[in-house]
DNA sequence: CGGTATTTTGAACTATCTCAACTGGGGTGG
DNA sequence: CCACCCCAGTTGAGATAGTTCAAAATACCG
C-alpha cells in the first residue's frame, strides 16, 4: 500500500536496509521473488505489551521482527501467561502452516513489523519456488529455537538458568577485540517476563541475580544493565561446559544447523531429571 | 537392499500394509514417489533401550517408526538425560535438515524403522516435487508435537502433568461406542522414561499415580496398566477445561493444524509461572 | 525358586514459591 | 519546587511442593 506501483521493480527502499535482507528470509530468495514479496508486504508498529497475534485467532498473516523484541506466549485457561521464547530481528512471527494461531505474540518491548497476508504468502510460495528453500530452512529455524528454550529449562536449576541465559546474551563477537573486556548486557525485557521465560518467580530472578553479583560473576549496574565481570564464572554456574554452544546461539542465521550441544558421555544407566549430582556413583555399598 | 531390483515398480509388500502409508509421510505422495521411497528404503529393528541416532553425530539417516516407541532425549554434559519427546508410529527419527543431530534418539520400547539415507532423501526430494508437501507437513508436526510437549509442562504441577499426559492416552475414538466404558491405558514407558518426560522424579511421579487412584480418577490394575475410572475427573485434575484438547493430540495426522488451547482471556495484568491461583484477584486492601 | 531390577512407600531435607513489606525513580499536580 | 502517588524492582521470612536417600515390596527372568 506504500508508494510501490510497478511490478517486479528492483527493491524498494523499505526493504533495501533492512534486517531480513541480511538474516531474515528475505535474504535467501532471489531478486525477482525479492520485489515480490516487498510489494506484498507493508509495516507497522507495536508499543510494547501489545499483542501482535492473537491464541486462537485465524492465521490470517504473518510477520518478520524488524526491530524490538516479540515474546511467543502461551495463555493457559486460567488466565495467566506464559513466555516460551523471544523472536529478535529478522525472525518470523506467526505459523505459517497453522490454520488458527496456537499462541499469542505479544510486543516484548516497542517493535515494528513487516507484515505479509497468508494469502499473500502462499501465492508467493506457489510462484517461487526459490522460496521454499527459505521457508524450509525458516521452519528449521523455528524447530530450532523452540528445542534450545527446552534444553534451556531442563535440567538446571534457578541460579543455572538464569547464568545461562545471560551467557546467551552475551555479544558473540569479541573473543579477540575486547578478550579481557567487560561486556555489558542490557536487558530488555520486565523482570516479570524475564522470570516467566526462564519459568521462575520475579523474586526468584531478583535473588538469582544478587547471587550472581555476590558471587562475584556480575556486577549489577542498573536494574537493566549486567557487567559481566567473569565469563568462565558466568559459564561455569550455567553449568554450561561447552565453550562454542554460546555462539551458536547468536547465529541468528538459517545456516546454522543442528550442532548446537554435542560432548557425547552417555552413561545410559540414568535417565532422570534432576541432575543435581554430577556423576551418579553407586555407593560402594559392600567394601 | 532387499530383493527389489525394479525401478518404479507398484508398492512392495513390505510397503502395502506400513503405517507410514496411511498417517505418515508415504501417504502423502503420489504412487510413483511412494515407490521411489520403497527401493530406497530399508527396515530395520531396535531392542528397547538402544540408541537409535546420536547427538552430535552427522545426520546420515532419517526414519520413519512402525512399531514401537522412541524417545528424542538430551544428553547434558555432566551424562544425564532427559527425554524430551515420544515419537509413535508413522513419525519420523533424525532431523533431516539439520548437519548434526541436535539429541539422541533411543527407543523407548522394541522399535522398527524404516531408514533412508539422508542422500537418498534429497536427491527423492529433488526428483519429485511432491514429497515436499508431505516434508512442510512432517516438519509441521514436529514443531506442533514440541510445542506441545512444552505445554505439558509449563504452568503445571507434577498431579497435574501426570494427569494431563494420562488424559493425552485416552483412546480418543470412543465418545459413541464405549461412552461409559472405562477405558484402560497401557503404560509402554519405563517409571524413569516417564518420570524424565514429565519432568519428575521416579518416586514423585509414583505418588502422583498413587494420589489419582486414591483420589478417584484411575485404578492402577498393573504397575503398566491403568484403568480410568472417571474421565471428567482426570481431565479436571489435569487442569484441562478444554474438551477438544485430547482429540487433536491423538491425530498423529498430517492435518492437525495448529487449533489446540484455545479459550481467550487475557488478563493483561499477569504474565507469570505459577499458576496455582485460579485468577489474580487484586486483594481489596482498603475498601 | 533365587537373584536382580523395578516399583512403591517412608521420612527428612531443600529449592523455590508466596506473601508482605520496603525502596527508589518518574511523573503529576498543587 | 516539593509532596505525593504509582509502579517496577528488591529483600525478608515462613510455607510447601518436590527432591533425596533409604528401605520395603513387587515384578521379572533364567
Amino acid at each position: 500500500m506504500q508508494s510501490l506501483k510497478s511490478v517486479r521493480v528492483p527493491i524498494p527502499d523499505r526493504c533495501s536496509a533492512c534486517v531480513a535482507r541480511k538474516s531474515g528470509p528475505c535474504g535467501r530468495v532471489d531478486i525477482a521473488a525479492a520485489s515480490e514479496i516487498a510489494s506484498r508486504s507493508s509495516h507497522s508498529t507495536f508499543e510494547s505489551g501489545t499483542e501482535v497475534l492473537r491464541q486462537g485467532a485465524p492465521t490470517d498473516k504473518i510477520g518478520i521482527v524488524i526491530s524490538g523484541l516479540v515474546k511467543i506466549v502461551m495463555l493457559s485457561e486460567n488466565g495467566d501467561e506464559h513466555v516460551l521464547q523471544l523472536l529478535h530481528a529478522g525472525e518470523v512471527v506467526g505459523d505459517p502452516f497453522a490454520e488458527e494461531n496456537v499462541f499469542t505474540w505479544q510486543a516484548a518491548t516497542d517493535v515494528e513489523l513487516c507484515w505479509m497476508t497468508r494469502a499473500s504468502f502462499e501465492t508467493l510460495l506457489a510462484q517461487d519456488p526459490s522460496i521454499y528453500r527459505g521457508y524450509l530452512g525458516l521452519f528449521t529455524q523455528q524447530l530450532q529455537e523452540q528445542q534450545f528454550a527446552v534444553a534451556l529449562l531442563r535440567g538446571r536449576n534457578t541460579l543455572e538458568r538464569m547464568a545461562f541465559w545471560l551467557w546467551t546474551q552475551l555479544p558473540t563477537d569479541a573473543p579477540d577485540g575486547g578478550k579481557d573486556a567487560t561486556p555489558q548486557i542490557r536487558i530488555l525485557l520486565s523482570r516479570r517476563d524475564l522470570a516467566s521465560l526462564l519459568d521462575m518467580s520475579v523474586e526468584t530472578l531478583c535473588r538469582a541475580l544478587r547471587q550472581l553479583d555476590d558471587r562475584g560473576a556480575i556486577n549489577m549496574l542498573a536494574p537493566d544493565l549486567v557487567e559481566v565481570t567473569d565469563r568462565t564464572k558466568l559459564r561455569l554456574m550455567a553449568k554450561e561446559h561447552d565453550e562454542s554452544v554460546q555462539d551458536l546461539l547468536s547465529e541468528t542465521s538459517w545456516e546454522w544447523g543442528a550442532r548446537m550441544l554435542d560432548s557425547g558421555a552417555t552413561d545410559p544407566s540414568k535417565t532422570r531429571r534432576p541432575a543435581r549430582r554430577l556423576v551418579a556413583v553407586p555407593p560402594p555399598k559392600g567394601a
